[in-house]
RNA sequence: GCGGUAGUGGCGAAGUGGUUAACGCACCGGAUUGUGGCUCCGGCACGCGUGGGUUCGAUUCCCACCUACCGCCCCA
């Protein structure tokens, strides 16, 4: 094969493209319902957007941008995720200004970048659709956040949702328990795996979600970050709490729950699926959570904001794992057989005129027998065949034959171009 | 970035150091001068991921690379 397409990268063909316009089309319905408007931004950036708001020492900073300098000597970066750019909009373009009406509630979709290893479901170009809400520091904007994401899986048809959150808490609580976090595990340094010594000063808090045995050990007696909220942080998360209880939202708490991303604080939250089909344990499909010093630290006022992201091709997996059926496509309404050289003129005119009337026409294009153009038909599902011959061009008539019932009639070639809707338009409509 | 498995027609899949690379599905054509299904008949890889090497000869052996998949890292 000469041309192969980049590593980590896919080909979305027709037939797979039903279901991303599918799911497209539900999250815009969604989010509409919710008063998010879409909002659309580069697909690359400077790369200080980047490092600035993920964090210099986090690893798609590090190792997983996919940058370059480019002929004007700019460094640049196909973005990695989606927040970032959108924060960066919100302050260039002054949203916050005080005719905005607040919270200003965002959401997008679309192409994010990140070099690494392929897997299924973790690709170089991946899709996330994503939600920004800007300008409110309220616990009811983290839960009709969250609800909205629960909201969107469940009218999508994904099952066995899970949704497991958990607080960061303010930057005086993540300090504390950083700390604290550090003196617990000090002492059991040279325990820790290899990856856990190297996570534990750059940061600890990955220590947690550490997958070895044996650091799960250690770390089941570590500290809990729920320990070190400092009390504005506590009614904060209790309060997110209650409303997601009010709401009949279930949720799990878990304290030991990070993020990659440096610039979460507060309410973290993911959903999670779980099918066997997809491997060990729960897949998560969407994560976000509360940042209120990233519109800040991008050179914006103090604004705060919370957010989630959704993987699109992890979205895909879980539908086709759990069978998720997609609504059917229309099938076509008419094919046009012509049968000679004569009749092609006619046939063009034929499938025209039927488009116009607001139906689907298709026709042979390789100079085929009837009896192929028949099978085309019928594997198209086309709901009616016209027939035109020599015979038929010359009495000016057409074949028409219901592909269901196999009854056929012969029809005023002027009928057709006339009356089109008011023959067969009802019995198309069904 | 690290470790492992794999790569034969559109798809699935057999196979061998040596004349023409099974089979199934799909597709195309014919039997049926102009009608969908079935059946029957026929067609369909100058090539076995790419590039080197070993050999009289390689798809089959060796090396490198590419890609996919799985695990780790990390993450949506």
């Amino acid at each position: 094969m000469k041309y192969q397409r980049p590593k980590g990268t896919a080909d979305i063909l027709p037939e797979e493209a039903v279901a991303w316009s599918y799911i497209e089309d539900i999250a815009k319905k969604t989010f509409a319902k919710y008063r998010f408007e879409e909002i659309r931004t580069p697909m690359f950036e400077n790369f200080e957007v980047f490092s600035r708001s993920a964090g210099d020492t986090s690893d798609i900073v590090t190792k997983e941008m996919y940058d370059f300098e480019d002929k004007g000597g700019r460094h640049i970066t196909l973005r990695p995720e989606g927040t970032a750019g959108v924060v960066r909009a919100f302050v260039e373009n002054k949203l916050y200004g005080p005719e905005q009406i607040k919270p200003v509630k965002l959401y997008y979709m679309g192409p994010m970048f990140r070099y690494e290893r392929p897997q299924s479901g973790r690709l170089r170009e991946f899709h996330q659709i994503g939600v920004e809400a800007f300008g409110s520091e309220s616990p009811n904007l983290d839960v009709e956040v969250i609800a909205m994401g629960m909201h969107l899986l469940n009218r999508l048809g994904i099952k066995h949702l899970k949704l497991v959150i958990n607080t960061l808490g303010d930057q005086e609580t993540r300090s504390a328990y950083r700390k604290a976090l550090i003196d617990y595990l000090e002492p059991h340094f040279e325990e820790l795996s290899e990856d856990s010594k190297e996570r534990l000063h750059r940061n600890p808090l990955r220590v947690l979600d550490s997958k070895d045995k044996n650091d799960q050990k250690l770390v089941a007696d570590a500290p809990s970050i729920l320990d070190y909220l400092t009390p504005e942080s506590k009614t904060h998360f209790e309060t997110v709490k209650t409303l997601l209880s009010d709401l009949d939202v279930h949720y799990e708490v878990d304290a030991s729950m990070v993020r990659g991303l440096d610039y979460y604080n507060h309410t973290i939250f993911e959903i999670m699926a779980n099918d066997k089909s997809l491997g060990e344990g729960d897949v998560t499909v969407c994560a976000g959570g509360r940042y209120n010093g990233l519109v800040e630290e991008l050179g914006g006022p103090q604004t705060p904001g919370i957010g989630f992201g959704l993987g699109v091709e992890r979205l895909l997996l879980l539908m086709q794992a759990q069978k998720v059926a997609l609504p059917v496509q229309n099938a076509l309404d008419v094919y046009v057989v012509g049968i000679g050289d004569q009749t092609k003129a006619e046939t063009l005119k034929l499938v025209e005129t039927v488009r116009q009337a607001g139906f689907s026409a298709d026709q042979d294009y390789l100079n085929r027998k009837p009896k192929a153009q028949f099978k085309t038909a019928n594997r198209l599902n086309a709901k009616i065949v016209i027939t035109i011959g020599n015979d038929e061009l010359e009495k000016q008539v057409v074949n028409l034959k219901v592909m269901a019932t196999g009854e056929e009639q012969q029809v005023k070639l002027e009928d057709v171009y006339q009356n089109f809707p008011a023959l067969f338009g009802e019995f198309l409509k069904r």
